[in-house]
DNA sequence: TGTACATCAGTGAACGCGCGTTCACTGATGTAC
DNA sequence: TGTACATCAGTGAACGCGCGTTCACTGATGTAC
């Protein structure tokens, strides 16, 4: 799905453009879903003609190709600038990843990445490039923390980091479940866990 | 979403071609998509005329909230199936679980269910009833391996272990990343970690 | 500085198609007497 | 056992609509000389 969409003008005006029909079609998405995204919602949404949008993006393929892969690299962006300071206070920079996972929106959006990549390999494998390059960006903080710990058990790590931070996603936005307090404190606990982090408490703060 | 559409024949055969009927339309949800989910085609993959079709599901969204429904009620009999043996081999039920994520069929169908989810507020209570009735199972199993442990804490339990195995279905079929022994070892050793189980080794089998 | 021209940005109308839904209809099956 | 009738099961045609896409067009902006 990548490199779908050549853009026909790469103009500071056309990039402005591109990024404003973009941004419309992300609200579309967001709100009302992948079946309601079709070029004319998103033209209304950016206040331009059907023709004009056609003009940045031919066709509906070339508008979701670019529309996720912006969305990925968005994503893998907000994660690089977290994990890439090694030093900083990690339960601060966990308290960061789950706080995003609270926005409804964001949710939305990842269900329809899915979807998306569900039933069309391109838009698979940009999203499992995706993901590669979180639990790499993972896997890096996580040697930053404890060096000399084997690439492959890092590499471990960091998957399941990942795996736990994408299930748990489901649950703290209120789409698959509800938020709860006690599960929340075990979920930290064995997030850090993973990383190899020792938490406070031996086990889980709500055992008895 | 649930009880929408109201059958209107409760006769055998009625109850029979209302099965086929959402046989098609599951089959369709599978393998093309909800875009490609319309009355049409699951009529055609059915074998019946669309007026047919109709007259056990009048409209579009009757037919999409009884499959979404009869979705989740299967899942969730495999999972209490699999949970009610308490006695049971703790990790032959994990690969049981473990095992059925590795089917893309199940995995496209649970990417539309919280796309659905995500878009359709009736589909979300769904969803959400859904999971909490597999948390509720896990966490039953729980209790019956710890007798004494505080309910709380099994349902925190039952929450984490919930979220990782939806998190890791992402990975383990292939649509989000691909499937790894090292972390599918890890990930093994997390699960009973959460569920209050020692593992084997002290840490995880990939460490150095 | 002015002019010619190419390219960029944006419009508007029309196309054929598949969609969900409506509705009048026919044949099969059960049921009351 | 036979008949009348209601209900169940299934058909077929048509509707209006929104869809993605095509295309000819106009106005704005840059650029070469």
């Amino acid at each position: 799905m990548s490199a779908a969409a050549t853009p026909p003008a790469p103009t500071p005006k056309g990039r402005q453009r591109r990024t404003a029909l973009l941004d419309a079609a992300e609200r579309i998405l967001t709100s009302s879903g992948g079946a309601e995204l079709t070029m004319r919602t998103v033209a209304d949404e950016a206040g331009v003609r059907l023709g004009h949008l056609q003009y940045y993006f031919p066709t509906r393929t070339d508008l979701l190709a670019a529309l996720l892969d912006r969305i990925l690299a968005t994503s893998l962006e907000r994660v690089a600038g977290l994990t890439s300071t090694a030093g900083a206070d990690l339960p601060a920079v966990l308290d960061a990843l789950l706080a995003e996972q609270q926005d409804p929106a964001m949710m939305r959006l990842f269900t329809e990445v899915w979807a998306m990549a569900a039933h069309d390999a391109a838009a698979a494998e940009a999203v499992r490039g995706f993901y590669a390059a979180y639990a790499a960006h993972v896997a890096e903080f996580v040697i930053g923390r404890s060096p000399g710990l084997a690439p492959g058990a890092a590499r471990a790590r960091a998957d399941v980091f990942v795996m736990l931070m994408e299930g748990s996603s489901l649950f703290r936005s209120g789409l698959a479940g509800r938020p709860d307090p006690g599960s929340d404190a075990l979920l930290r606990h064995t997030l850090l866990g993973v990383l190899g982090e020792d938490a406070p408490e031996a086990r889980g703060p709500a055992d008895g």
